[in-house]
RNA sequence: GGGAGCUUAGCUCAGUUGGGAGAGCAACUGCCCUACAAGCAGUGGGUCACAGGUUCGAGCCCUGUAGCUCCCACCA
């Protein structure tokens, strides 16, 4: 082994290996049990960010966990076309290149987009390695591959076939600035100060105006009535007459709609049907005449009149000129209000009719709440199954055509002659009803969360009835983060459900955001996200692996830090040194299995300790506490292995008898092989670099069998009694430390103790690990000398002769520190076995141990109060 | 308007069937003892936001309050 941990040194070689040699395969075996995870994949856009390295490090822990537990285990990986982000970046490209869309044409675009999927992916790809994830590359999907087309085909025309999708006008989300309708969940709401112009709508044949408050007046030229409250004294005799349009000089209905809140503004509002969905359903309540007044861009059409052409705020400024001028503007009142954004590009969303394809949800819906309700999908943590109820139960219908080019064409064909609307699984030569070849198809595509919805399943083949799909589907848990529940997740629950009759997956993980050390969100535009190859290139994956995982609830936001990874690189450099340690030591000596040596009280303490954290790592990791299992690993290798048990190896090891040294470098190489397996799923590199040096190990730590609970090596009784040797060996150090007694300076131990043979046993640890140079057993504080600083503890009592060192004062001072200490805990424990219903009420054991202390404790004080008087 | 989360040591955060408050970093003291100074030993530091309640017993369960964060809906 090298003497320096320097990750650079194998990571990249191991992560070769184990891909050339297929430890990522998965391939069907009946005699296991399959455990699957498809991997949300990443948008082609650019590259990862420290979100993907902790979704990515979540799901490889998992998966190499599983693996080594001799599930069957699957990770599918893939990209995701992400058709708006990415077409938004190409078109970006080209602008600088002075190109458009339009110049290119369709099919030159999108060889462009295809040569930039192309470059993207491989880079994705490479930094996906660089973490170490071991998915089976073999496999490796982009949503808009054959298979998955072939699915997004498949489903499309079966739920059109279902009248599940339709095609119709209606109210949607329109970007002006990517051109394309938006689905509801795709618009972000911020909040923005605006205004609420009032404006006079004069009554026709009077002389009195009815003033309406709004806060788009550009949308005005598409009014078509105004609304009263029918119940408002107000206004309602208003209702059947007509207002004339300021400005325009149409002439529209008053109508009486509840939705005009009397409390709000003026209590009259203007109906635009084309712009408003709540003025959409008031015109269709009303058979208004639906008017558009936007262009595509967001630009002012015909109906504007002289201001078309011009931009919608363009147009708001000079129309609010001309209402003010002639009048019509009667007060302006500053507004804030909630404005619709664009997910990808942010433009400011305006509400449109258009003649979109949608999914009806309702149908859909239904089982999908049940599959959770049910608990055949779990969220962990559970709170998340509320924020998914929440959506399902309200979901409106999902468009799912964009006016883009990059991705699934929608697979319908207009006849040009007959109008027939043709969908079926293959493409169309005729119409099928007129036998006219003049058809065309639908030039939009697909959302792209659309493919997203089937990626369990299309994946493995669907809709083929491939052996994988039966083996690894439906899938076993999915790792992603919170803010795609609604994007993805449900999705891919009710598309599952659906089109397999099948949940898609069991369990759904998730977690959080990865913020900057100071909570914020990482953004390009604070420029204030980390990129995850530097950290890697300065750390190694394994420290930066680790410090995503540490700490970490299911759920919660985290945040990165320089200082975190370094943290976890002490923690490599220590798992280095130790492993060298034992390695070294046991160069030349045979190694033997632990239950056939002569075990020390040490070495069963740390074996003992070793199952329990077998056990608890185990259990953690079932629940998916990743953040836990790292604690309870890194404590156990960091304190008890290292601090503790090297320390107390070292007498045996250096020492002369040939075979207590076996004994003890056999338990040494026991326990840092189980722990290295240990720590595998989460640090993969590390502990298989250092598992090829350990002595009697074959091959790749990866493919090792994770370490199962013996009971027959907890020791529990052995480890309990090994407390008071390190109860002892803490005290001595304490002692010395509080009288200022140089660590060098070895002293003598005068032990009263009834555990005279467990002390004896250990004798070579305590004098080592305490810097003690003898210990002799006394039964009475009279054989220690006439001046010893006296310690009490559980096991006896502990008397160290400092001659003049001692300063009577500081032992007072210590003593009655100690005295206060012990009393308190008479006091807790007395007040707990006073209490009659805490006797009666609580477990026997407890009230057991709880009497056991307390008996201790009160020996405890009298020896101190010994002492004091001694003094 | 509806929902969720957070509030624990100076900082960042764990703490999952209720049974003596934890880690990392920072601070203080002392140590280069042949794995590791990226280290070791020791120390200090918390009415677990506040107020009630349930319980023998509450950081944990219930109710309410305050502050912060997020999600959804949306009054033009």
């Amino acid at each position: 082994m090298e003497k320096r941990y320097d990750p650079k040194n194998f990571e990249d070689r191991l992560y070769r290996e184990w891909e050339e040699t297929g430890c990522f395969k998965a391939v069907r075996d009946d005699k296991k049990v399959p455990f699957t995870i498809v991997m949300p994949p990443p948008n082609i856009t650019g590259q990862l960010h420290m979100g993907h390295a902790m979704d990515d490090t979540m799901q490889d822990t998992v998966i190499r966990f599983k693996r080594m537990q001799g599930y069957c285990a699957l990770w599918l990986p893939g990209t995701d076309h992400a058709s708006i982000a990415t077409e938004a970046k190409i078109v970006r490209e080209m602008a600088e290149e002075g190109l458009t869309k339009e110049q290119l044409g369709r099919e030159g675009f999108l060889k462009r987009a295809w040569e930039w999927k192309d470059k993207y992916e491989r880079r994705i790809c490479t930094q996906i390695k660089k973490l170490g994830s071991s998915c089976d590359w073999s496999r490796l999907t982009f949503t808009m591959d054959e298979k998955c087309s072939r699915a997004v085909r498949e489903v499309f025309v079966n739920l059109y076939n279902k009248n599940l999708i339709y095609r119709g006008d209606r109210i949607i989300n329109w970007c002006p600035t990517c051109r394309t309708a938006l689905s509801d969940a795709e618009v972000e709401y911020a909040e923005e100060n605006g205004n609420l112009w009032h404006i006079k709508y004069p009554v026709e044949g009077t002389d009195v105006s009815l003033v309406v408050a709004t806060t788009r007046p550009e949308t005005m030229f598409g009014d078509t009535a105004v609304a009263v409250n029918p119940a408002d004294a107000r206004y309602k005799k208003y209702i059947g007459k007509n207002v004339v349009l300021p400005a325009v000089g149409r002439v529209i209905p008053i109508v009486g709609d509840e939705h005009a809140d009397m409390e709000f503004g003026t209590g009259v509002v203007k109906i635009t049907p084309a712009h408003d969905p709540n003025d959409f359903e008031v015109g269709q309540r009303h058979n208004l005449p639906v008017v558009k007044v936007m262009n595509e861009d967001g630009s002012m059409n015909g109906n504007a009149g002289k201001y078309a052409g011009l931009d919608r705020y363009e147009c708001r400024k000079l129309l609010l000129k001309e209402l003010e001028e002639s009048g019509a503007l009667v007060k302006v009142q500053p507004h804030a209000h909630n404005v619709g954004h664009c997910y990808r590009c942010n433009s400011t969303v305006e509400p449109m009719v258009s003649k979109q394809w949608f999914v009806k949800m309702q149908p859909l819906a239904r089982p999908a709440i049940n599959a959770v309700m049910d608990k055949k999908v779990t969220f962990v943590p559970e709170r998340f199954a509320k924020t998914y109820y929440n959506w399902m139960e309200n979901v409106k219908d999902w468009c799912i055509s964009r006016q883009l080019w990059w991705g699934h064409r929608i697979p319908v064909w207009y006849c040009s002659d007959c109008g027939a609307e043709i969908c079926e699984k293959t493409d169309p030569k005729v119409c099928p009803s007129c036998g006219s070849a003049r058809i065309k198809q639908d030039e939009d595509v697909l959302d792209t969360w659309f493919s997203s919805a089937l990626w369990p399943f299309s994946t493995l083949g669907y809709p083929e009835d491939t052996s994988d799909l039966e083996y690894f589907y439906p899938t076993d848990v999915l790792v992603c983060g919170y803010d795609i529940i609604f994007f993805w997740v449900s999705r891919m629950i009710f598309s599952g459900l659906e089109h397999m009759r099948k949940i898609p997956f069991r369990d759904v993980l998730m977690h959080g955001l990865v913020r900057d050390d100071k909570g914020r969100k990482m953004s390009k535009s604070l420029g204030n996200g980390v990129d995850p190859l530097e950290v890697i290139d300065k750390y190694g994956a394994d420290s930066l692996r680790f410090s995503l995982l540490q700490g970490v609830a299911p759920g919660n936001d985290t945040r990165y830090s320089d200082a975190k990874v370094e943290a976890c690189s002490n923690f490599m450099n220590k798992i280095w040194n130790a492993s060298r340690f034992v390695i070294t030591g046991a160069e030349g000596v045979k190694v033997l299995p632990v239950g056939e040596v002569k075990l020390s009280s040490a070495d069963k303490w740390i074996i003992s300790r070793l199952q329990s954290v077998i056990k608890d790592v185990t259990i953690t990791m079932n629940k998916f506490e990743l953040g836990v299992a790292c604690q309870i690993m890194y404590d156990f290798m960091w304190s008890d292995f290292c601090d503790w048990y090297i320390e107390l190896s070292k007498p045996a090891l250096y020492g002369e008898d040939e075979t207590k040294k076996q004994a003890v470098i056999s338990v040494l190489v026991y326990v840092l092989e189980n722990s290295l397996k240990l720590l595998h799923p989460f640090i993969p590199f590390i502990t298989d670099e250092i598992y090829r040096s350990v002595p009697g190990t074959q091959g790749t730590i990866m493919l090792a069998e994770f370490p199962r609970y013996n009971s027959k090596l907890a020791y529990k009784k052995d480890a309990a009694a090994f407390g008071g040797v390190m109860e002892t060996i803490k005290a001595v150090r304490a002692v010395k430390t509080d009288l200022d007694c140089p660590p060098s300076r070895k002293v003598h131990i005068y032990f009263a103790t009834e555990q005279k043979r467990l002390i004896s046993a250990n004798k070579d640890s305590i004098l080592k690990l305490a810097g003690a140079k003898e210990i002799t057993f006394v039964s009475s504080p009279a054989e220690a000398g006439e001046k010893t600083v006296a310690k009490v503890l559980s096991v006896g009592t502990l008397f160290i002769p400092m001659g003049d060192l001692v300063d009577i004062e500081k032992e007072r001072e210590r003593l009655n520190r100690e005295l206060a200490e012990v009393t308190a805990e008479i006091s807790r424990a007395d007040g707990k076995l006073q209490n009659a219903g805490f006797v009666s009420k609580a477990p026997k054991k407890l009230v057991d141990e709880e009497r056991a202390k307390l008996n201790k404790y009160i020996e405890m004080r009298e020896e101190i109060l010994k002492r004091i008087e001694n003094l």
